[in-house]
DNA sequence: CTCAATCCCGACACTTCTAGTCAGATATCA
DNA sequence: TGATATCTGACTAGAAGTGTCGGGATTGAG
């Protein structure tokens, strides 16, 4: 039987402007699915890939920038995977799309400490830039980890 | 005297998620240069480019999608140029945005009627990126292009 | 100890998008 | 007619996105 899926193209993810790409959809449906499947033991990457249908390879590097961000623990060797670091309602979305996806920057002038725009005194646009990214901001602390988790029946693991 | 402008490396403008490209920025950057400086006679894209060091040829394609949408109008010919189709105050930035960068669609779910997600109907994810597109909207609404262009003008922002 | 499961990590390949450049066609005014 | 502009399509180099692959390190079980 053909032991690796196979994954082929899945085309970009978010059009125009404002897109998160892949890694944020793949990483967020990861999470949700750990919360559900999170019963105290590690649940494996392999079980997570398999239950939303994600390629594994990838997604292992995805769950790297949660790890790093310390938004899930791993356990290595034998019956390892990963486990929540905090209980999904303490876990805000916004925290997760930072790891995932870099800080929310949506113009270059608001980089860092403000210093990279030569005119940043007296220039007028920036103001609109802050406020698209402060209410991104927003709009993704609003939500918790549980608010998108525990709509569905928890799912159990198969015994193994 | 040097025709051409040399233009070279700009890097990418907006970092991690949530970036408006250049077509943003130079799009936007128009359109407060010509606010200002439209005094009823065209402006042609060759002041504007130079008075906000931008790319000429490359501003003029950005510019063909603003005039597409109807918000500013162009002339032909000899001492052509733009010229803004309404006053400035009655251009939303989310208009201008919009017809910049494309609809604001953070993830394909979202994509038209809303079809292109085999699960529509029992995703609870789909309301964080619902709720990230309205803000990011609502914040580009909240501003005009006389908020913008009016220098020193205290900008005033609707209540949320 | 050995074996299998599992995370961890770097390197590579392919495709798409970005950020332009360039040459020419078309339209208008003097 | 000639100078000035907009308009259009084709082209390109480089970066970013989306993965794949191979192997190394760690742990629990038998």
């Amino acid at each position: 039987m053909p032991s690796e899926q196979e994954a082929g193209t899945r085309g970009l993810h978010g059009t125009g402007a404002v897109a998160f790409s892949t890694r944020g959809e793949y990483g967020v449906r990861f999470m949700v699915a750990l919360a559900r499947m999170d019963h105290g033991d590690p649940v494996s990457l392999t079980d997570i890939a398999e239950a939303e249908d994600l390629p594994r390879a990838y997604l292992e590097q995805i769950v790297g920038s949660l790890r790093d961000a310390g938004i899930i623990d791993s356990a290595r060797g034998a019956h390892g995977g990963y486990r929540l670091a905090r209980p999904a309602n303490e876990v805000r979305m916004g925290d997760v799309l930072r790891a995932l996806e870099g800080p929310i920057v949506p113009m270059v002038c608001l980089e860092g400490d403000g210093s990279a725009c030569s005119k940043s005194g007296n220039c007028s646009v920036v103001q609109l830039w802050a406020r698209v990214r402060d209410s991104v901001s927003e709009a993704l602390d609003s939500f918790t980890l549980a608010d998108l988790a525990i709509p569905g029946a928890p799912i159990t693991l198969k015994p193994r």
